[in-house]
DNA sequence: TAGTAATCTAATCAATA
DNA sequence: TATTGATTAGATTACTA
């Protein structure tokens, strides 16, 4: 593996912020770190740091998942910027709450899955890759629903149309990204206010959700 | 075409309220 | 004890040499 922004897996437990660059000066890996099958320390007992969110942090977390359960690498980071958190803890929490989603109410939440595109980007992945809408297809094959692949304002919304048709979904997906790339446009630097830049993202999505921009 | 990187889900472990 | 962050395994896709 070895990732230059956010290794997979840490060789030991950090505190915040310190797990990727420890992680990338250990070689980004755990393969020098010898463990049991899951996720034991075979070195012996090894407390894992388990990272409090503080309710704000989760408040913009559960918004940004509500308008894009699968943000791409550049959202992730403006997330992190948004709510001073590592970007790897941001893909882990999202990871965690799609998984949950889905366990929780699998016929009721398929997963969104826009495949977007964002017109211009060359971002060479954007969250949303077509493997995820195939092993989904796999797991929960679900047509039907309502609108979009919006979750609306919180998770438990109406459950987003899925699959859906492949010009459908890119019109959606185009749109959402849209809305959100003409928010971020709206702050080139760092966020000044980040409630406010959340509350663009959530409005944003919505607006484009209802096909009301 | 093979190798690599990035991302995904699912299952599971384990810390904390 | 329930919740949920952290980790692992395995799979898929895009990009590059």
């Amino acid at each position: 593996m070895g990732t230059a922004e956010a290794p997979r897996f840490l060789p030991f437990a950090f505190p915040d912020g310190a797990a990727g660059e420890l992680a990338a000066e250990h070689g980004g890996g755990s393969l020098s770190c010898p463990r049991t099958e899951r996720g034991g320390w075979a070195g012996g007992p090894r407390k894992r740091k388990r990272t409090t969110f503080s309710r704000g942090q989760l408040s913009q977390l559960e918004r940004v998942f509500a308008a894009l359960p699968y943000p791409d690498i550049g959202t992730r980071e403006r997330l992190a910027e948004l709510t001073q958190l590592p970007e790897a803890k941001i893909q882990v929490w999202f990871q965690n709450r799609r998984a949950r989603r889905i366990k929780t109410s699998p016929a009721a939440e398929p997963p969104a899955c826009p495949r977007a595109t964002l017109a211009g980007s060359k971002q060479p992945r954007l969250g949303v890759s077509p493997q995820h809408c195939k092993q989904q297809a796999r797991v929960s094959p679900l047509a039907g629903g309502s609108s979009g692949f919006l979750g609306g304002e919180d998770a438990l919304s109406p459950a987003p149309r899925w699959p859906v048709q492949e010009e459908e979904e890119e019109e959606e997906g185009a749109a959402v990204w849209t809305a959100l790339s003409s928010c971020w446009d709206a702050f080139p630097g760092p966020p000044t206010s980040l409630g406010s830049i959340s509350d663009l993202i959530y409005s944003a999505a919505l607006v484009a959700n209802l096909g009301e921009l």
